[in-house]
DNA sequence: AGCACGCCGACT
DNA sequence: GTCGGCGTGCTC
């Protein structure tokens, strides 16, 4: 009888828990009856409910008395958890301050995928081929074979009935397979469709390939169009002939499908795509595929870097930069840090692929830690948009309208070209608020301390930040005055409705979270705008990423002061690569693009960084001032939000903490004070920001601070923030 | 995270 | 008298 410590996905604080291993529970994995290895998954009993854990090492001194340890209940016969993935927890939790458990559960499969291989029948064609009679039914089965030579009776199902099936098994035309239930996707053809690249890329690719099999980041840096994804297709391509594994994190999952497009054009096949929201059956198969290494490519969210990969050579994180690789709830992590150790943990080159790159990685630029490859030229013959900057203040338009005079002729005249355009404005709905005109009320959030937005395809006042809603009505609650409230603002509903007015001939299509909600939503939309079918895209923040449209040549940005007026750390930086992915989006093949962007500041460095075309000089600016300041990436922020429902309670916390907070000269502590939202559904918040040098190991300060403050109760959450991104 | 235990308010 | 609210502590 032995002792095994197991880690479970649960965010205990304590670690492992001690199991007693019965030997003959052990003979799953091999005839010795040495325990099973670090990593290993096993069913045990917590409470009355049988949890799935992983085998880990004692981490508590305290010896629990015998009678409570509890039996082991299956070992499975999975391939363990490798060291590169342990690393990779230990790493996480430790920089985060998260329980080793609760990352354990980022990493943890559904309960099925664990339960042996399945053995499942397959059929192929027998070679030679018996004389048979070959009716037309038969022929159709047995030519559904060229495109599929292994099939199951549900592949089969399609191309002919039951009878005709069993008829070709029993004369012998069909044979029977016993296989593993491990996802064998078709194979990739590295050599499927080479694409021509141009001298720069070849060069960008084959030093890509260079470092493969050694830990290295790179920044593949190029402007929308310039084939940075051809460069690193290439360099994976070799990863792949050399029998490795390939994980590209998208921001953006269910907005790719152009890109899962160009994936099949360049290797034949469709890659497996990993996000939260896929099928618990598809969800094992990858997982399963990876940990057997039957599946080489899979392309996801930022969850797919705690795939189980079995021999992983090769990483890219497109679009490095964008906000949506930090998680924002439960374990706060930013995807593409921890995807950089995990290259790290496997010796792999990781590429950070991007137009706009992030302060951070420039500094690791600049500083030589990581390698840097630029794309110049825009593929083919097309330039750069050219972005001009309107001035509000200058060109004034009619009270209640968002489009200036200006931005409208341009509108005009590439309409009657047969281009396309697109308006963006980073605000869903049609007003975000809407008062009243009598007596000055505002429509506001009973959960959150923020505006209720109004949107009219509904009918309905929203909340951004909890999700409440309500039908928007036609008299003020407070003065009862009817028709006195009126919108304030403009959001993309707006625009739309301003757009119609001024060109009711055109197409328009409203692009936000909302109308593009699904893949097939997304395709319909890439095919409309491909077509010709739409003349005027109006849109989101969800139109910055990742498309290309031929004919797309003209981006009006409605609000280019929007972002930049937030005073948060990152607002420059934000806006620029905002606006800079927008105006991407213009002239992309042989016509120039441009961009408009509508603002009340045409002095402001970001903007004027934007219209000049220098993104370097704004890059270096904003990093001599981050550098000034004492800011990220020069120093390291972490981000404590106490919150409770009861606001006395929370003072309370805060106060504690800010009383019992470490002082020494190089740790800053500002606060506490009141986040952007200071109260959001139903809790009360408050916030403290600490600010340390790089040198100083943050965590572990932070760990013993937090854990010697008495007093917070049980119902206040702590929350502990590493390099936050947003302020809220 | 779940779940049980336990101690105070309004109900068939 | 009990049903059930959620505060507190535990799970090897």
């Amino acid at each position: 009888m032995n002792i095994i410590y197991v880690l479970l996905p649960l965010p205990l604080s304590t670690g492992a828990y001690a199991y007693a291993l019965d030997d003959t529970l052990d003979d799953t994995l091999d005839d010795t009856l040495a325990p099973p290895q670090k990593g290993t998954y096993v069913s045990v009993p917590l409470g009355k409910k049988e949890v799935l854990g992983v085998v880990w090492h004692k981490t508590d001194e305290k010896v629990i008395a015998p009678e409570k340890i509890k039996q082991v209940i299956s070992v499975h016969a999975f391939p363990p958890m490798g060291q590169d993935l342990i690393d990779t927890l230990t790493f996480i939790s430790g920089y985060s301050l998260t329980p080793l458990g609760a990352c354990l559960k980022l990493m943890m499969p559904v309960p099925i995928a664990i339960s042996e291989p399945k053995h499942t029948m397959y059929y192929t064609l027998a070679n030679p081929l018996p004389t048979i009679k070959a009716s037309t039914a038969r022929q159709t089965v047995i030519g559904s074979f060229a495109h599929k030579p292994s099939q199951t009776k549900a592949d089969l199902k399609p191309h002919g009935s039951p009878a005709v099936i069993r008829g070709l098994f029993e004369c012998g035309a069909l044979l029977a397979h016993s296989k593993m239930d491990i996802l064998n996707p078709p194979a990739i053809n590295t050599a499927h469709k080479h694409t021509q690249l141009s001298e720069k890329q070849r060069l960008a690719s084959t030093m890509m390939i260079s470092h493969l099999g050694a830990f290295k980041p790179i920044l593949l840096d190029g402007i929308t169009g310039s084939g940075k994804t051809e460069v690193y297709f290439e360099a994976f391509a070799q990863a792949l002939n050399n029998g490795k594994q390939v994980l590209v994190l998208l921001p953006e999952i269910a907005l790719s499908s152009q890109w899962l497009k160009r994936f099949k054009d360049r290797f034949g096949v469709e890659p497996a795509v990993w996000h939260s929201e896929i099928t618990p059956t598809k969800r094992k198969a990858i997982w399963t595929g990876v940990a057997f290494g039957t599946l080489k490519v899979v392309v996801g969210a930022r969850s797919a870097m705690h795939l189980p990969f079995c021999d992983l050579g090769f990483i890219v994180v497109d679009e490095e930069h964008d906000a949506a690789y930090k998680q924002e709830d439960g374990v706060l992590y930013n995807a593409r840090d921890m995807a950089i150790f995990r290259a790290k943990a496997n010796n792999c080159p990781i590429i950070l692929s991007t137009a706009t790159p992030s302060l951070e990685t420039w500094e690791n630029v600049t500083s030589g830690r990581y390698e840097h490859i630029k794309l110049t030229e825009r593929f083919g013959k097309s330039t750069p948009p050219d972005i001009a900057l309107l001035d509000l203040k200058a060109d004034k338009m009619p009270a209640q309208t968002f489009i200036s005079p200006t931005l409208l002729n341009h509108l005009q005249v590439n309409l009657e070209r047969g281009l396309q355009s697109m308006l963006f404005l980073n605000r869903r709905g049609y007003a975000p608020l809407t008062l009243c005109r009598g007596c000055g009320h505002r429509f506001e959030c009973n959960n959150c301390k923020a505006w209720l937005v109004q949107h009219k395809y509904n009918n309905a006042l929203h909340c951004h930040h909890c999700g409440y809603s309500e039908k928007t009505p036609d008299v003020c609650p407070e003065c009862k005055d009817t028709e006195s409230l009126a919108s304030c603002g403009p959001g993309v509903e707006r625009i739309e409705e301003e757009v119609k007015k001024a060109f009711p001939q055109a197409n328009i299509y409203l692009a936000t979270s909302e109308t593009l909600n699904s893949t097939k939503e997304a395709i319909n939309f890439v095919e409309q705008m491909e077509s010709g079918a739409i003349d005027i895209v109006i849109g989101t923040q969800i139109v910055t990423k990742g498309y290309h449209f031929a004919n797309l040549t003209l981006v009006g940005v409605i609000d280019g002061d929007m972002a930049l007026s937030g005073g948060d750390l990152r607002a420059g930086e934000r806006t620029f690569q905002m606006l800079q992915q927008v105006a991407g989006r213009a002239g992309r093949e042989d016509i120039q693009g441009h961009a408009y962007i509508q603002t009340t500041n045409p002095t402001h460095p970001v903007l004027l960084a934007l219209a000049d075309d220098d993104r370097d000089a704004f890059l270096n600016l904003e990093l001599k001032q981050r550098h000034y300041g004492g800011q990220p990436p020069y120093h390291r922020l972490v981000s404590i939000i106490v919150s409770d429902p009861d606001r006395v309670r929370c003072e309370e916390a805060v106060k504690r903490l800010a009383h019992t907070a470490p002082r020494t000269d190089d740790i800053r502590i500002l606060g506490p004070a009141e986040p952007h939202m200071p109260f959001l559904r139903g809790k009360h918040r408050r916030r403290l920001l600490v600010n340390v040098p790089k040198s100083v190991k943050a965590q572990h300060i932070i760990w013993n601070w937090i854990h010697s403050t008495k007093g917070i109760m049980r119902s206040t959450r702590v929350q502990v923030d590493v390099d936050p991104y947003s302020f809220f």
